[in-house]
DNA sequence: TGATGACCAGATTAGCGCTTTGGTCATCAG
DNA sequence: CTGATGACCAAAGCGCTAATCTGGTCATCA
């Protein structure tokens, strides 16, 4: 830990995360502006620009700590059942919990309704990479501990893995209305789609998943920490 | 066949055609005018409205004259080897044949640059319907013929299906240019992605798919009469 | 010393003729 | 008489300018 940030600032850049989020989800990236945001945190302009070096890094940030959410929720799920860093089981939390968020579902859904030019923002890049999606290191577990189907090989995922989740994530608004699905089924169905393409045909032993679960919950710390301070972390570095 | 068309109205259809698709890919939707692509076929403007009702109609015809001439390529395929039919062999041709046109790769990656708002038009629907990926029928005779796997109800694909080839379509680019494939690698990663998540575990024998090819090939015939009849069908119809 | 908001350049929008274009139909050629 | 045509029209699109807005800075202040 360097630079631990004192609580109050902090709260402060909670104070204004959670204007520009709210202000994200009404009016749309493109008229969420600066002074507004700072004027709801009840901070002056200026100081906005204390935490994040632009109004993209500010809306990164949104992003981000939603990240941090999501993956804390992910965390959580794996530390009480082993079984849930399955690739299908995790892909299907990741699904749901995204799709529940508003801001997140808006990334992965790329909605420009709301996104508008933050779309093509490079800024926007890592909320939808595949570290977020799935690390190389998460998959290197999985194989390692052959909870992938044998002969797939994690890099064979880094192309059809981001295929498969994206037409999950996107497809709705191409279908006519009388195939619409609950959400539980859309992600019931994607888990089963995920399993069967890459996870072994038997399914292996709960020992395996016991073993290797420590090991994804530390990667997935380490994905969560990085989230946390590229929410927060700006503030006190240079520039 | 009630109203067969000389064959001077579909040369003269098909002169338009061409130059609206040469239009199309030289200059994207929004600037490919009537006036230019009825001069570039000799025709008067008004001719172009005695083939098709509209402006969008007529593009919708560029569309499905390929979506015929690539079926009549899968047609082909399945009549010389009937393994064919199964659903990871034709999708990974489709696949193959809808990204070596370039209209229908325009079509189904949803370029904008091309399309414009030819992407938004009602009038394109049908050229990315769940009858051109996969109808019903044929996963029908899939699933009668044990060429699916156990329970998997042909319904199931209605969204899973779609969102999985809309997903292998639309990747790229979203994906980091270090992650780029080859077009026939991506083929190959839908192939085996689609025949482990739909297909039985183990290989139906051959024989099974001799019985359902016929079948199959009945199917695709009639979509490939509709499409035609799509094609060149608008001039005679009553408004 | 950390916070602020007046300030500025550059980007965005609104207003408004001018041009282009999808679609029609009276006219004409064969 | 029939099928083809292009002049014509309303409406949408485009380019231009002036006026407004907004991201980002920094001198000033509490």
């Amino acid at each position: 830990m360097v630079d631990q940030q004192p609580t109050d600032q902090i709260e402060r850049a909670d104070r204004i995360l959670d204007a520009a989020k709210e202000l994200l989800l009404r009016w749309g990236y493109r008229r969420a502006t600066i002074d507004e945001i700072a004027r709801r945190a009840g901070v002056g302009k200026g100081t906005v620009y204390l935490h994040w070096r632009s109004r993209e890094q500010l809306f990164f940030a949104v992003g981000a700590r939603e990240a941090v959410a999501m993956l804390g929720e992910v965390v959580t799920a794996m530390r009480h059942d082993p079984q849930e860093i399955a690739l299908h089981r995790y892909m299907r939390r990741f699904f749901l919990e995204a799709m529940s968020r508003p801001v997140l579902r808006a990334i992965f859904t790329r909605d420009a309704e709301v996104l508008d030019r933050f779309l093509s923002s490079p800024a926007r890049r890592p909320l939808q990479s595949a570290k977020l999606l799935a690390s190389r290191e998460y998959l290197g577990v999985l194989a390692d501990d052959g909870l992938l189907r044998a002969r797939l090989r994690p890099e064979d995922l880094d192309y059809t893995l981001p295929a498969v989740m994206f037409g999950f994530f996107g497809i709705d608004p191409l279908l006519a209305p009388e195939v619409a699905l609950p959400l539980v089924d859309k992600a019931d169905q994607l888990a089963d789609t995920l399993r069967h393409a890459f996870e072994p045909a038997k399914p292996p032993p709960p020992a395996r998943f016991a073993t290797a679960a420590p090991r994804v919950i530390a990667v997935f710390d380490r994905h969560v920490d990085d989230y946390r301070r590229a929410t927060y972390g700006t503030a006190t570095e240079k520039r």
